[in-house]
DNA sequence: CTGTTAGCGCTTTCAC
DNA sequence: GTGAAAGCGCTAACAG
């Protein structure tokens, strides 16, 4: 590989009129320049990044961890990320923690070794807050996403999870129905938490009796998953909720394990919901994140961060949208519909 | 940030000393060995992999370019890389090209200049051939995983599609089907070629007429929809095999469009499939490949070349599985089953 | 068993 | 408008 030597020797001048040609940090007599430009182009010269982040102590690339890159949602946070990123020169550098502590952890040094300039990171359900704190005192620019923490002070963008819920809640109740089964998963991840604070607000705002409600919480998928057909054994209930993709896929096999068919005999709902929302049967009303545009925000929100790193911290939110489809259509209880 | 001359001088020791305890490159009496850990320890000192990569000119870190991240095999082989990757201490740099060659040449340079050791590409479909030349030229250690080339000396981890169709094919027309739609796409995706090769190989061993078969090749996939849609408005035909998931996505578009529904009288089978294939309903017989250990394959046959960069090139296909659920058991053609 | 030292390829003063 | 030279933090001869 050619080196600045190389084409300084070729185009006869010093090495440092070729690092300002090539950087555009200081005027160059168009004649030298030329000579210079030539020289990059027979030597087939091509920087060497890793010496010049060295030097400059700064990689123009940014990390993003994210929990499972599988789940529909966070690809398409991904992509958002990686859009953005690739827009403002910068280079992304992708890590999956798939959903543990410990791989991420290992994943943030790798990438703060990497000398990233910036971390965007989709947490882990079990991570320790505190990871956050030793991120900060390394001064790492850092900004949530999706995966947020209340009362830690820096840069997030997520949902408007709570909110969403009671949208999507009055529009269940006014379709008559009243003995609802929530699956919520995992508390440790505040989106699910705020869309459980979301049902409850929505349970009130329709004056249902709270014990007629089945709220299922807890890491262990399956062991929901057991409680769910337990509980649709009894007919009286007649509609579902899932909180999330990976819950939805539990709450579907439950429905299936149950003898119960959406949208015949009970509603179905969920959140982030499934690729090819179209093509799946039934097809699935759908609370659905911005995930693209989350994903645009937060490397908006780094980059910014990076610029001021004393600036103070935000918390962004997004809309979501609520898309009806059959499997809520189809079946309303109480009311008769034609 | 501390750098080794800081543990150096609060080890009492010099830098060098620092260096090979780091790197265990040579003999150091324990009881030196100890101070260093501890300066190290104390000084909170972290090796910067920047300098410690230029000096060494090589990175422990491979690329991955796939075309899609999204698609759910695509996805699987980059789990298999990542968890490869992982276990041989390399970090893994990801990148989308998105099904187009622009997009692709400007994340292999990316990669390239990061200094990455080797890359794995899982090309766009419009991939210039050419470009496997010029990376050759460079010496860029490089595998292409799934989307192979032929008549190209380069190592290469793909799946036995050929035959995996025809083990399909011998499968179908063994339950009485005989005039079947193949939608095939992008011919220039070599996958999509072999299984097509694999279709014919299945009408000639069953003895079909070639002139009943409906074979939809082409880049346009609304077009190959609409041409299926107008097809399946003759009810003779019984059958439809989709190439790919996307493929299958716009096939199933079509029986929709056509109504004509699977498996009631129509049968449906696809190559790589959805996640969840037990959720989606109906339940799609599937030819799937064993995309998580392609990518470990990649990443073992990419370490390989980067330590024999003159050996010859090799080609391994893995077998794949053909999964039969109800959307080919549910409707069969010609014959009365049960 | 340990230390000294010469760079890796680049950016950036400082000097002309 | 241009060049000389000092490092960035590290590894690896080379020399004890």
């Amino acid at each position: 590989m050619a080196t600045m030597v190389d084409v300084a020797r070729m185009a006869g001048v010093s090495i440092s009129t070729v690092s300002h040609v090539l950087n555009g940090t200081r005027n160059v007599e168009p004649k030298t320049r030329g000579r210079v430009l030539q020289a990059i182009e027979r030597t087939g010269y091509r920087q060497d990044t890793l010496a010049r982040a060295m030097r400059r102590s700064k990689t123009d690339s940014i990390g993003l961890i994210v929990s499972d890159a599988g789940e529909p949602a966070f690809a398409e946070m991904a992509h958002g990320v990686e859009q953005a990123a690739a827009d403002r020169g910068l280079t992304l550098l992708l890590a999956n923690s798939a959903e543990d502590a410990d791989r991420e952890q290992r994943a943030i040094r790798t990438l703060l070794e990497r000398r990233v300039d910036g971390l965007i990171l989709a947490r882990a359900a079990n991570t320790d807050p505190n990871l956050l704190t030793s991120l900060q005192q390394e001064k790492a620019p850092v900004v949530l996403l999706d995966r947020l923490y209340h009362d830690v002070p820096v840069d997030q963008i997520g949902a408007e999870n709570r909110d969403s819920m009671r949208r999507l809640m009055a529009h269940l109740t006014g379709l008559g129905h009243r003995r609802f089964a929530v699956v919520a998963g995992d508390t440790r991840v505040p989106a699910l938490t705020e869309r459980l604070d979301g049902f409850h607000d929505g349970v009130r705002d329709a004056g249902l009796d709270a014990a007629d409600q089945l709220v299922l919480t807890g890491v262990d998928v399956g062991a929901v998953r057991a409680l769910l057909v337990a509980d649709l054994a009894d007919r009286s209930r007649t509609v579902v909720i899932a909180c999330s993709t990976p819950l939805a896929v539990a709450a579907l096999e439950a429905l299936d394990g149950a003898g119960r068919s959406t949208p015949d005999d009970i509603a179905f709902a969920t959140f982030d919901g499934f690729t090819n929302p179209d093509l799946f049967r039934p097809r699935l009303t759908t609370v659905r994140q911005p995930a693209f545009d989350m994903g645009v925000a937060a490397v908006g929100l780094l980059i910014e961060r990076i610029e001021a790193p004393d600036a103070y911290p935000r918390t962004v939110r997004l809309r979501q949208t609520l898309e009806l489809r059959e499997s809520t259509e189809g079946f309303t209880a109480g009311t008769a519909e034609a």
